[in-house]
DNA sequence: ATGAAAGCGCTAACAT
DNA sequence: ATGTTAGCGCTTTCAT
């Protein structure tokens, strides 16, 4: 003879009450619908139906230690890159009906150590992430706690920890050998500055490239660190360049973003681009083929990478560790081609 | 005497046991250090830390009740529109040490469906959605169940339901006046089917703005649907137009994919811009700015849609529901501004 | 095929 | 100030 005041969830007691039926019966509709008679399973859905009753997952989570939910930290979800990683991620999750928890650490350490222990908080299965700094130690401490990790977009440091990333040296290569191959003898730079792994290894790319042509990077390269990685860092990059003299023939640039700014400002100066300079960017982000002049741009598997990475973390415990690394495509358009 | 083959996360019984307390004491430690004498509280955190021992978020949350968690769905994470409104969301909830669960539904009743009952089964406090159709009748009924509801970008039907939009009417309204002020007459409007509530409200803000001008839409108005609200969707339109023979002097576009399509095209068929079309889009995503005829659009408040959505769901119970609209606002750039 | 009951790890009374 | 203990809702033996 209880009268409900405050509105309380159903739960699997007063479900079985309704039915009829001890929860142990109704556990079972819920999860091994095949032990129970048709019959009783029929009572104990509509009670179900009846008290609009949902599972508690914590509960759930709690006794039976089920995890079917993993964890993702990428550095910015308004970055197109990331986001395609994301939906990669959530494509091969949904195969095993995995869910992700998904969040952004802005670049911020701290931000991506709350997020983590959230994450194991909640039991997650594992965490992908994309590291804001290189010290990964946390990560590392972590697995032994019996998280899976798998780190995204970099390289693993240690050869028992997974890794999918992109070769970004040769990715810095294929933009500069295409820019050779047009005929330039002479490749500027448009870079961030080194501490970012990206940006030292597309660098280490471009020198290469120089020297399988037979030239010395020492003169055949110049590397314009520009202030911010996007559109503003293009244009001041190129306005750099313009005042102390230095008109270049051919630039790349480490991301899209920059490439549209140094377009911007060149044309501003009435310098044709392919005409006149050479452009290519990387990323080849959605705009990339819908510019006034299409850009040319290194291609990273954005998708693959997410569903590779949300693979190894699938994989059953104590599978070896795997570092997996795609390779990065050359997309050729307009920018850096003059026509013949 | 028992040797840990599995090795088991440590619990607060182990953390107790090697700090010689009772459970009840590393409790307080970790909820209420006040209460408990520094000696024995450092005695604690040294087992804690000897331990990694990290605490079972189910099991808290199954006896304390305690939800931190809130959930959104949003049509589509790779358009930037939402991953702004998530960053505002993120953003709000900060402030109060909430922690959103982010999925994306991708136009798919079922995902969202999925994704809801996991969020419940959770026990999210609530839940900010984008609905993928306008049958809304299963957020009424979870609210029943005690799980708070906040519509995203749509404006809610009933007036015991919070919802945060933006005023489409009126910022097809605005992108509509501002072309009738340079001058034209008659517009050309790239949009989406109507049955796409955006679309039609946006048309109906054009419809406004003529009127107001003194205009009869039947003729000031033409209308072309594309196939797809992005960029293909503006070439196609812009070919449907011109294959007609039909060349438009101003065209407002439902998007700024789209009109970045529209602007590729009147280009390659050597209509300037804006000296010969006028062109308008919509959203103000980042590169509108950065085109080599940087765009007039319409921008959305994406960010306080998000702020404002999340602010909605964490007031207290029983708080009585709102609607709340923003007003977009119109961004002139060069697209949409002949040279004197 | 179904029921009874133990217990997952934690918090919050309550007792000391 | 600290200890003891009930119980959150569920799954899972073990009986029957």
């Amino acid at each position: 003879m209880t009268i409900p005041t405050a509105r309380r969830r159903a739960s699997i007691a007063d479900v079985a009450r309704i039915a009829g039926v001890s929860v142990g019966t109704v556990s079972n509709v819920l999860n091994r619908p095949e032990r129970v008679l048709p019959a009783t399973r029929e009572r104990v859905e509509v009670a179900i139906e009846q008290l609009a009753f949902v599972r508690n997952g914590s509960a759930r989570q709690l006794r039976a230690g089920t995890i079917t939910t993993v964890g993702a930290i990428v550095l910015d979800l308004s970055n197109p890159f990331f986001t395609d990683v994301v939906r990669g991620i959530e494509h091969r999750l949904e195969l095993d009906s995995y869910t992700a928890m998904v969040a952004s650490s802005d670049d911020d350490p701290a931000r991506e150590h709350r997020y983590l222990r959230l994450f194991e908080e909640h039991g997650v299965l594992g965490v992908m992430v994309v590291p804001a700094t290189d010290e990964i130690s946390h990560l590392l401490t972590l697995r032994e706690r019996g998280v899976g990790v798998v780190l995204l977009d970099r390289p693993s440091p240690v050869p028992d920890l997974s890794s999918v990333a992109v070769d970004d040296v040769l990715g810095g290569e294929l933009a500069a050998r295409h820019l050779l191959e047009q005929g330039h003898t002479r490749i500027t730079f448009l870079n961030g500055p080194h501490y970012i792994r990206q940006c030292a290894d597309r660098h280490a790319g471009v020198v290469r490239a120089l020297e399988a042509a037979g030239l010395d990077p020492a003169e055949a390269l110049v590397e314009v660190t520009v202030p911010e990685l996007n559109a503003d860092g293009g244009e001041a990059g190129i306005r750099t360049l313009l005042e102390r003299g230095d008109r270049p023939s051919a630039v790349f640039c480490v991301n899209d973003l920059t490439a549209l700014g140094a377009l911007r400002t060149l044309r501003r100066e009435g310098i044709s681009v392919p005409d006149d300079v050479a452009l290519v960017g990387y990323d080849d982000v959605t705009f990339a083929a819908e510019l006034a002049t299409p850009l040319t741009s290194v291609r990273q598997p954005t998708h693959q990478l997410g569903e590779r990475a949300a693979d190894l973390l699938l994989r059953p415990p104590g599978s070896p560790a795997e570092q997996v690394v795609f390779e990065p495509e050359l997309v050729v358009r307009e920018s850096s081609t003059r026509a013949a």
